[in-house]
RNA sequence: GGUUGUUUAGCUCAGUUGGUUAGAGCGCAUCGUUCACAUCGAUGAGGUCACAGGUCCGAGUCCUGUAACAACCACCA
């Protein structure tokens, strides 16, 4: 044995496992009857972003590693499903920034083309998250591997969407969304970032009273002004009109509880096609609703010409200046505030009226609220049960559809004839970018030249659609398919039935594999993700297999910098992990991630850390050195652990090894895997290289059997957490020393005699 | 605005149902080492467990309050 462990061997190692099958669990001929007889344990893997090299992040899916190493040495059968996504909106943003340093955009591709490149780009970057999962160690059944656009698990997602057009629970709808001008789509609330915002309340003569606002050039788009109905200040002016400044249009004043007499003036300025708020008033009060700005970020036509095509801070500067030139502008104060940005581009959000595809999710919720409030699904640690449930009680309906090309695009088609007020933008035969109404284009442009040259398509709001392309041509042959994608959410929220193999049309029909491992055991994940991707996962699988897709939830830490700040590119503190495991060695990198780290609390990742964990494991590598040289000087051919020979030092490294192996037992199935490797290093270190190897080095031969038996039940003890080093050491000293299993990483778990 | 979490040795953090002198790693000090490992060994210094009350025979641990920090959620102008 070198007199260093060598953790360049490790890809070896990675060979050897694989080839043996293990990762690769059997699914007996009647899987059903099986699961009865035994549970597998099962872990679906969060599929990391297919385009993207690991980050600090996905190296805790080492907890998920140690669960499942465990689980196959206790000897159930075990699934560890890999798999990666195409992180829509991620990727294509990525993308866009590489298009960015050519000169280049996204309008100077039509979207087949768009998505073709974006594909090459992702493909070309796709094994370098799997050579990274390798490179750590994980334990994933390769012939299993899966990817969010496989054919499969689209046509799956596709047949899920039908039935839940079916069951009612999809709509479209005008509704206000968050929209980002410079991304060009809208968003869920979790995608939006509130930030403060050092601004100005402008207060505006609007005549008969005035308003006080946050966004001046919203009052172009003002339908009504509200005030509360007990206001002795504003009472009589109910149900009158007043003249909108600037503009000149007829709006009615209304009476509204939620507005606050103390805010500002007591009246706020009502515009329903880009306010959250006044939405709500909008449709209450059935008001009209004019949309000011366009998907653009521009302004149109809805305001008077010389504003026109401006951006929202220029129509402010405009109307500000307008209003302080009519003596209209009261006065400004500051003011801060919470505005929404985009959580991709840090652009602020402009909150705006667009036909949007939706999910009703009441019932989905209601489900999925109860399953884990009766613990069915069990959420660890339990703190994020609380703030689940009240997320879940307070859902609203999820806008589902994105206006971006990479991803999947919705099973929609419209035929324009029937639809001619259809919005469409396109490339033409010449390069050039056209946006105009179906109507009006359908008599200059032959359809291919729009098919082939599409960019988007925005539909009315009641268009009439088909669920099927057949059924769309049968009612004429202009047909095209809703250039919307999917939320990434809606297709990594199928992800654990859809690995395995389930049948929406038919359920018997699913795959054996969904048959033996679903529901599956565990679901590992940062916390960050438990509303994004968790919380559809239960909400899908309760509803399309009526089970429960896992568990229990394991919520791991989030690994920061040496100082505890988290990993960000603007900090400039962002790990890479090949570098870690390339100068320490995978194993150190894996131990430094739990030791003696509390469940749930973040992880301050530094080099002090992964040299001490580097320093073990060449501790278990020496002391396995030293035995070997003990068994080379004594010579022995064979061992049997006799405890009437014991001496009392042997009595206590036994005794001691004993209460090891049932605490490491315990602190596993209670995920306190920072228990466990603290345990397991004091032990190993200090009790037994320390204080037991020191005190036989003149018995050699009496102590030999206690020396294999401890370091055996270390290297499997330890295996879960550091599995390089351990099979290493067993694979050179196994026949050495006597030891029966073939492989560490299959032989059975430590028992407490 | 709402919720949750954190506050223990110079640094990064453990401390499981409250139980005798509060622990680890790193760092630090002194000594040692050709005989498994200097990626080592031995010894040691260092903490009024954020603060103020309370419960208890007994509190780092449970309760109340305060402060600082962090995160999450959130359509108020």
């Amino acid at each position: 044995m070198d007199k260093a462990y060598q953790s360049a061997h490790e890809s070896d190692i990675y060979r050897l496992w694989e080839q043996s099958g293990a990762f690769t669990p059997v699914v007996p001929s009647d899987p059903v009857k099986a699961r009865e007889a035994r549970e597998p344990f099962t872990i679906i893997l969060p599929p990391p972003n297919a385009n993207n090299p690991l980050h600090a992040g996905h190296i805790m899916y080492v907890v998920e590693d140690i669960l499942v190493r465990y689980h196959r040495m206790l000897g159930d059968p075990t699934l560890w499903l890999p798999g990666t996504d195409h992180a829509g909106i991620e990727s294509q943003f990525v993308f866009e920034k590489e298009l960015k340093k050519q000169g280049r955009s996204r309008f100077d591709y039509d979207r087949q083309t768009l998505y073709r490149l974006i594909d090459e780009f992702v493909a070309q970057n796709k094994d370098i998250a799997i050579s990274q999962l390798k490179m750590m160690g994980f334990s994933l059944d390769w012939t299993r591997l899966k990817f969010t656009l496989d054919p499969d698990h689209v046509a799956r997602i596709y047949a899920v969407f039908n039935r839940m057009h079916h069951d009612g629970l999809v709509y479209r709808d005008e509704k206000i969304v968050n929209y980002c001008t410079f991304c060009g789509t809208a968003f869920s609330n979790l995608e939006v970032v509130h930030k403060t915002v050092n601004g100005h309340l402008w207060y505006i003569n609007y005549g008969p009273l005035s308003v006080a606002t946050t966004r001046p050039e919203t009052m172009l788009g003002d339908t009504a002004v509200a005030v509360n109905p007990s206001d002795i200040r504003y009472q009589k002016l109910i149900g009158t009109k007043l003249k909108l400044p600037l503009v000149g249009r007829e709006i009615p004043i209304i009476g509204e509880e939620s507005v606050d007499p103390e805010f500002g003036t007591g009246a706020v300025k009502v515009t329903p096609s880009h306010s959250p708020e006044d939405y709500d008033m909008g449709k209450k009060f059935h008001l009209e609703f004019i949309r000011i700005f366009d998907y653009d970020g521009r302004a149109n036509a809805n305001v008077p010409e010389k504003y026109r095509s401006l951006y929202p801070q220029q129509v402010r500067e405009a109307v500000v200046r307008d209003l302080e030139a009519a003596g209209l502008l009261e006065k400004v104060v500051d003011y801060s505030h919470e505005v929404g940005h985009c959580y991709k581009c840090g652009r602020p959000i402009e909150p705006i009226t667009a036909p949007q595809w939706f999910i009703k999710v009441k019932t989905l919720a209601d489900q999925a609220l109860q399953v884990v409030q009766d613990d069915t699904i069990k959420i660890f640690p339990k703190r994020f049960k609380k703030s689940y449930l009240t997320w879940m009680k307070n859902l609203r309906d999820w806008p589902v559809s994105r206006q971006i090309v990479w991803g999947h695009r919705l099973p929609i088609w419209y035929n324009l004839d029937e639809n001619p007020d259809t919005q469409i933008t396109f490339i033409d035969k010449s390069g050039k970018n056209i946006t105009d109404l179906y109507k009006n284009l359908k008599d200059n442009f032959d359809f291919a030249q729009i098919k082939n040259g599409l960019q988007s398509l925005i539909a009315p709001v009641n268009a009439k659609y088909y669920l099927t392309e057949a059924e769309a041509l049968q009612a004429g042959e202009h047909t095209l398919q809703e250039t919307d994608t999917f939320d990434t959410w809606f297709s990594s929220g199928q992800w654990p039935y859809s690995t395995l193999g389930f049948n929406p049309e038919d359920p018997s029909k699913s795959a054996p594999d969904f048959k033996y491992f679903y529901p599956t055991s565990l679901l590992d994940t940062m916390w960050d993700i438990l509303f994004f991707w968790v919380a559809r996962m239960i909400m899908f699988g309760l509803y399309v297999t009526g089970k429960v897709p896992f568990e229990v939830v394991h919520l791991h830490s989030r690994v920061n910098d040496a100082q505890g700040q988290k990993m960000s590119k603007s900090r400039g503190n962002v790990i890479n992990p090949s570098t870690f495991v390339a100068q320490y060695g995978a194993d150190a990198l894996r131990f430094a991630l739990v030791y003696g780290v509390a469940p749930g609390s973040d992880i301050s990742l530094s080099e002090d850390k992964l040299r001490a964990q580097r320093n073990f494991v060449n501790k278990l590598w020496n002391a396995a050195r030293f035995i070997e040289l003990m068994v080379d000087k004594v010579g022995i051919t064979g061992f049997s652990l006799d405890p009437a020979k014991f001496n009392a030092d042997d009595k206590a490294i036994i005794a001691e090894l004993n209460r090891v192996i049932a605490a490491t037992t315990k602190n596993i199935n209670r995920y306190h895997f920072g228990a466990a490797s603290e345990d397991l290093y004091q032990f190993f270190w200090h009790q037994f290289c320390d204080i037991y190897i020191e005190k036989v080095k003149d018995r050699p031969a009496e102590a030999l059997p206690v020396l294999a038996h401890v370091l055996l039940n270390s290297l499997k003890l330890l295996h879960p957490f550091i599995p390089f080093v351990t099979e290493t050491i067993y694979q050179t000293l196994k026949e050495k020393l006597h030891y029966t299993e073939a492989l560490l990483i299959t032989a059975a778990w430590p028992q407490n005699d």
